[in-house]
DNA sequence: GTGGTCTAGACCACG
DNA sequence: GTGGTCTAGACCACG
């Protein structure tokens, strides 16, 4: 599967959704895929249930998976997101964030663009 | 002074490491100047003291404050600050969470560059 | 574990991450080892739990120790330590400060020698 | 008269006692040298006065200085110091974390003894 | 159970 | 008056 860091500033369920998300937007996982169960990923990643579960919940709500009861949980059929303005807002809050951190390193502003051009390129490389 | 969102995702003395830093990215605090005493910013947000102790003592680790021994707090002197491969990873790391974000909202790489471009705009405005 | 001595001039944080970092220098303490987590040592010197976490965060910046999020925090994995030479500046006024105090204690410069050769010996006598 | 350096370390009090101690030792201060009064070194400085008082009853208590009513202040005549266990052992532990940041930062014993070497010859360096 | 955040409040060192 | 240290204790996030 994937690799968790336990030394990553994120904690582990972050890291599961991030790598779910991210294995879905560059088409590794593709609608209909079925997923590990909560307890095959957790023996896997040799992390909490619990954990997964967590992670699980929150794909769940941002309906990026699906459970079925008794079948087991997949890849949802794509249904673009509809924009939420207080998320907007707090990844707003994030990116200034990292805005600030990196114009303190001496970032600018064409330095911050090429950053993110890069990882969102990577991030969508067709069949990477 | 600035406000505090307790609902903010962000613990308080986050809130004022970056309201802080916001403002000697914009000029409005230069170097030299006295940032209020601990007391003082704390009964001014109406905050604990100690929590605008631990923003100050990060903000001192990071060379943005210095402290000066029963006089106060001031801006320190700009002193470039060098680039932390360690700090830039975590950096791309939470830059690759909002893209994957904001992808799912239906942003293009257009759309986040723009985003991004805005917000360091605003931040560094009025010529720092 | 270590006593702490109220006594000391030293902070009581101070006197914890000085213990720590010479069991890891004697070798008594290695790497990957588990430290007492901070309710535990906290207990075990009946000081405040803050107390320990003020250590143990310090010791952390200073990568002496690593928190593995809800397993508990252990000796980090070596990493030589680059020489800032801001610290190393602070350290030799500090040094020079106990060698005037030794000079007026009638110490020689082979006295002062000897003693610090001594500290140094104690220090890494376990082939660490 | 010497610099202050309100960003050091140590506590201005201190400096000051470190400075005059430094200046007998070198001998650019001798015994019955008058050395200037509280407010004198305060204004010279531009320290609060009160900071002067304390380093010179810390000198005072030392025997490094005594002061005469009416006459002033004075560098006392030599008396060679007798060895105070107790303070030995507060430089033992000052000694011992500093060799315990040196060996952090690389420095083998030699090393240690070396740059000690140096600072002590400094300090007694005939006619500086 | 683990550490992280926060509060209220005491006392101390420094100036 | 300024920040630094420390306590007692609550509540939360993570696993």
């Amino acid at each position: 599967m994937f690799p968790i860091d336990v030394r990553d500033i994120r904690p582990i369920y972050e890291q599961i959704i991030d790598n779910i998300k991210e294995q879905v937007i560059k088409g590794i996982l593709k609608p209909g895929d079925q997923v590990p169960s909560v307890r095959q990923l957790a023996s896997m990643l040799t992390v909490n249930a619990n954990t997964v579960t967590k992670a699980y919940q929150q794909l769940e709500r941002q309906k990026i998976i699906e459970t079925i009861r008794g079948r087991g949980t997949f890849i949802a059929h794509v249904t673009t997101k509809q924009v939420n303005e207080d998320e907007l807002e707090d990844i707003r809050k994030t990116l200034k964030s990292s805005c600030m951190q990196l114009y303190y390193m001496g970032f600018s502003k064409e330095d911050v663009v090429k950053e993110i051009s890069k990882i969102y390129e990577e991030l969508i490389r067709e069949e990477s």
